[in-house]
DNA sequence: GAGCACTGC
């Protein structure tokens, strides 16, 4: 039964996504409907929210919230006329819930049933329950800021705190508010999450009351280690073959480990331990599983093994929430991730292996029961892991917040540095962001308020880094919109380059004959052009090519990036226009070798030193020409 | 001089 304002039992399992595909065969949708535990609740679950504005829905693993409840909600005519929207963070759950569920009410998908994301929109004017991602949703709201079409907004994987779900957050606030002041449809919001931050979700939407669902979430035995690791590699390498030489050969193990590098050595580790166990030990399939693994090696990861054969998984925290892998038993935490940071005063980016927050230790150690019991070994003692942070910093405190304000103001957000987040950016990360807004040109000051030029209103109907939506719109004028929309689609996706650290000298000899001595860009820019001449495609739009003027394609891109600008130094290394930042060509650029005097890149990344990524040889001069003040400024304070 | 967690519009 649902119960208010109960606390969560202690050490229950943080819930794993319920939007996750089911994986093995499912009975008949209608007949395990019936079974899930919140179906028990139903009366008096819709009994409440018939009555309230905003609630918090915390449900378990397995609870079917989110495929019954707006099934529910639909059934008994709330919010009715009107859209149920309900909010993923990713688009494979938006589908594969919205498939669900319009099998569950045998309608045909799109119909009633449907989902929304980019690229694809299967619902129509009948849709009542409608899947999108959180993202989509915000895109909604540039056009109709009161979410007019929606009754209901559900914003599921709250827990999560993607900084589309936070932006979300105030937009569907602020929408509630505004059309009771106005008389209009009111609109009621559910959010739904996991086991935690219930009452920081609460406070903000004014003390919205907290409603329980139980899980069905599998026990799971966690160990911690005795003493401190130093060395979490070999300690997992332990953990793994321990376990293997003990366990019954059909109960798989999953390894938390941080990265590809990382993560292809310590398979090729244990693929060489296993050939050296005793007789008598089961065999041993040991796979990597990181994002960028290219889909079809992906897959293996979810093969099941042969008989007398133990799977190992060597995974990123992409199996955290993104990818979930059936039959595992036991989960070995090694306590770490390689996450991002962000800081406004250099623009850095930061990438570095840190500890997970207790939340995220939760979420794996959730990954070994969903099946049946599990085990968890911690890699960490108890004492350590009560020193974890609570929650992992939401993601809006992380970045670089330019797109987010552009699209803040888009929504018309009468002042940006006072918005009603649920967790507020430092100032100093919102005044960055309007700072390079007001560089590119997109806002001015008007009446006292920040608002946004013409050109800045085109750069927000651009899903992209302001930068690049600016190179967009100034290519016309440099009669090359043909190569910039290339490059910045290019640069857009992951999956052009494969870069798999086994094959790096095939990789770079194959790349060589694409090599442009003007930069990254232009080298993608030829390996588009190579792979269109073999498919003979031809873009359908009127778009003006420069031909071979890439001098034209370089200038155009320093109007967007000139905020991203490095001068070689007389020592020979780089420095950063804005802020003199010694910086470095990353070994992945085809100028790691070169020494131009000037260039400009896509952004600055630290790992063991700064480095600009995707860098584009320039002439000084046209940086001076992109944003005359701004060099003006710079070359006073240099004077200084 | 030597390397890129994960989403999403």
């Amino acid at each position: 039964m649902a119960q208010d304002s109960e606390a969560p039992p202690a050490k229950r399992l943080k819930a794993a996504p319920p939007g996750t595909p089911p994986q093995s065969a499912a009975p008949p949708a209608h007949v395990q409907r019936r079974s899930l535990p919140i179906s028990g609740a139903r009366g008096p679950l819709l009994a409440r929210l018939r009555r309230l504005d905003t609630a918090v829905l915390i449900g378990e693993t397995g609870s079917g919230k989110t495929t019954q409840l707006p099934q529910y909600l639909y059934e008994v005519g709330i919010g009715h006329p009107g859209t149920i929207a309900v909010t993923q963070p990713r688009r494979v759950a938006a589908v594969t819930l919205a498939a669900r569920v319009a099998e569950e009410k045998r309608t045909e998908l799109g119909r009633l049933v449907g989902y929304t994301v980019r690229f694809d929109d299967c619902s129509c004017a009948e849709t009542r329950i409608r899947f999108l991602t959180d993202g989509m949703l915000l895109r909604e709201a540039i056009g109709d800021p009161l979410l007019h079409k929606y009754s209901v907004v559900i914003l599921d994987e709250a827990h999560e705190r993607t900084i589309h779900t936070d932006v979300l957050f105030g937009v569907v606030k602020a929408a509630q508010k505004k059309r009771k002041e106005r008389g209009l449809r009111p609109l009621k919001v559910i959010v739904m999450s996991a086991t935690m931050d219930v009452d920081l979700f609460s406070q903000y939407f004014n003390g919205a009351p907290v409603i329980y669902l139980e899980g069905r979430q599998h026990p799971i035995d966690i160990f911690y280690t005795k003493e401190q690791q130093s060395d979490y590699l070999q300690a997992a390498l332990v953990s793994i073959f321990q376990i293997h030489q003990e366990a019954p050969a059909c109960q798989d193990i999953l390894v938390f480990l941080t990265g590809q590098e990382e993560i292809e050595a310590m398979t090729k580790t244990c693929r060489d331990v296993a050939q050296h166990l005793p007789e008598g030990c089961p065999r041993m399939t040991v796979l990597p599983l990181y994002a960028s693994l290219p889909h079809s090696q992906q897959l293996r990861a979810f093969k099941p093994t042969p008989e007398g054969c133990r799977k190992v998984i060597l995974s990123t925290n992409i199996a955290e929430t993104s990818i979930t892998i059936a039959g595992i038993k036991f989960v070995v935490d090694t306590g770490m991730v390689k996450a991002k940071k962000y800081s406004p005063e250099t623009g850095l980016e930061v990438l570095a292996v840190q500890q997970v927050s207790k939340a995220q230790a939760w979420q794996r150690t959730g990954r070994a029961g969903r099946q049946e019991s599990g085990i968890c070994y911690r890699l960490y003692t108890e004492e350590d892991f009560e020193k974890f942070e609570e929650m992992t910093t939401p993601e809006i405190q992380r970045c670089n917040l330019a797109s987010v304000v552009l699209q803040l103001l888009a929504l018309k957000i009468p002042n940006v540095l006072t918005f009603d987040f649920m967790s507020k950016p430092s100032p100093d990360a919102i005044q960055a962001a309007i700072d390079q807004l007001d560089l590119l040109g997109a806002v001015t000051h008007k009446e006292g308020q920040l608002v946004l030029t013409p050109l800045g209103k085109k750069m927000a109907v651009f899903p992209l880094d302001p930068k690049f939506s600016k190179a967009i719109l100034l290519s016309p004028k440099f009669h090359c919109a043909e190569e910039i929309l290339t490059i910045v689609s290019l640069l857009s996706v992951d999956s052009v380059l494969h870069n798999p650290p086994a094959q790096r000298d095939e990789v770079q000899a194959a790349r060589r004959k694409f090599i442009s001595s003007e930069g990254d860009h232009l080298t993608l820019l030829n390996v588009y052009r190579a792979y269109k001449n073999v498919n003979g495609h031809k873009l359908s739009m009127p778009l003006e090519s420069c031909r071979g003027d890439t001098g034209s394609v370089r200038r155009c891109l320093a109007h967007g990036l000139f905020m991203n600008a490095a001068e070689l130094r007389p020592d020979g290394s780089y420095g950063t226009v804005d802020s003199q930042q010694a910086v470095a060509i990353h070994p992945s650029s085809v100028l790691f070798q070169a020494k131009p005097a000037c260039v400009v890149y896509t952004g600055l990344l630290r790992t063991s030193r700064c480095y600009m990524r995707d860098l584009c040889v320039v002439d000084a001069e046209w940086l001076h020409e992109a944003a005359p003040e701004y060099f003006r400024r710079k070359l006073r304070m240099a004077n200084n």
